[in-house]
DNA sequence: ACACGGATCAACCGTGGGGTCGATCCTTGA
DNA sequence: TCAAGGATCGACCCCACGGTTGATCCGTGT
């Protein structure tokens, strides 16, 4: 089945183009288009699109909010940027507000349906130039709060949120070193948890963590490790 | 003038692919090669390289300490790192210590070589998937939907029967001393070849390979393992 | 006949991981 | 106010693990 594409920019020119290269791919269809993110959202409950390709200047409704408000609904569809400058903010923004990319409307078509390719198949994609910037702005690391923490099992919840925290980086095949500079803790710390995890949990080493994290359901095969 | 490439690998055959590919690139040229870090530091003293790819997992010097090596000198190359999986952390320790791209050793060679130039003319590259990790790292909780398998698949294929009978063990979360009990082995045999299957998948330690297991289906959960 | 890859084993060694004990700091709640 | 549990860190020890090297045996294919 080939990918439903919409078009969200104010620019109908623009517009336009982008659907004549598209058109002749055979992968991708456009079915839907836009002008302001007001009108983005009302199409999008009545159509069924795969990934939408969302410019941030726009009337009314901007794309990095209307991206936010696509991004958390349930089953939504995946959100690429496209933008003129990338000397803004709206990429990052955009990012956070849950776009699965962030490219330049200048590039090449082959690199565009190249883009939206990867991001309908899951992966994130980002201009070159910007990829930069990103890592430059992040590589000191946060200290990461999700905690969406739901009931699990008897054994499993009788862990700290901390520890259960540990265990999930355990359990991405981390080592001890790793954990510890990802949340920034010294590894004795990182070794008492992982101590504990393994006594409350009835294991012998770090392996067999990995399997029942696996094994219960705690971490999901196509969680994006490999 | 075209650009001056090094490769650094410690598998010959795999130089020998990428030199296919670029000497039949008007605008590169092979100019060096290593098989492990030590070398490439020697050879890049004697060398004038635009862009080094670098493998990580090698003998003697690893390829994130290579590359911090090199990127720490005045005047270096831009450094691309090449890696089977991403599912380690040798994407972001590659990039911190000055990598300019990652890249898995999968990719299309149109692929590779746009990103080639890209980093030559001093972009960052980041491969899809690895963007992925890299925005949820920083941005909790988007949607992924991980289709990877390629990469996995192919160096899959490469081990033998009797080393997939022992990962099969291993992603069970057995010692090496009881998978020799389960197959009447002595341990010496079973390290050699959990060796050679680490050697092969490109992984750090056991704990990988569960994850691997896991991710790239070869277990899937519910097994009645642990 | 020979080369080659796979399977088997051995000895060595450095390191990361796990066990144990103990310590401080903080929040919560009785 | 004090007890209890959680989070943080340090020191110590031991061993399984992984890297390295090198060896033998066997089947296949040239």
């Amino acid at each position: 089945m080939s990918i439903r594409v919409m078009l969200v920019d104010d620019q109908v020119l623009l517009r336009t183009g982008f659907r004549m290269v598209l058109a002749a791919q055979p992968d991708m269809e456009v079915v839907a288009e836009a002008g302001d993110g007001v009108e983005a959202l009302e199409v999008l409950r009545a159509t069924a699109v795969d990934v939408v390709l969302m410019d941030v200047r726009m009337p009314k409704l901007d794309g990095v909010e209307t991206t936010r408000r696509i991004c958390s609904q349930p089953d939504a569809p995946k959100v690429l940027i496209l933008t003129t400058f990338d000397l803004d903010e709206y990429a990052f923004s955009g990012l956070k507000a849950g776009a699965s990319g962030f490219m330049l409307k200048d590039v090449p078509p082959a690199e565009l349906l190249g883009a939206i390719r990867s991001v309908h198949s899951g992966d994130a994609v980002v201009a070159p130039s910007t990829t930069r910037r990103l890592l430059d702005r992040f590589s000191p690391m946060l200290p990461s709060t999700g905690t969406e923490t739901r009931a699990v099992d008897s054994a499993l919840a009788r862990l700290t949120d901390r520890e259960r925290e540990v265990m999930m980086l355990v359990a991405q095949g981390l080592s001890n070193g790793e954990i510890a500079a990802r949340l920034v803790l010294s590894e004795a710390t990182v070794k008492t948890h992982v101590g504990r995890i393994l006594t409350k949990l009835g294991l012998r080493d770090r392996v067999q963590v990995v399997v029942l994290a696996y094994e219960s359901g705690l971490v999901r095969a196509g969680g994006g490790a490999v």
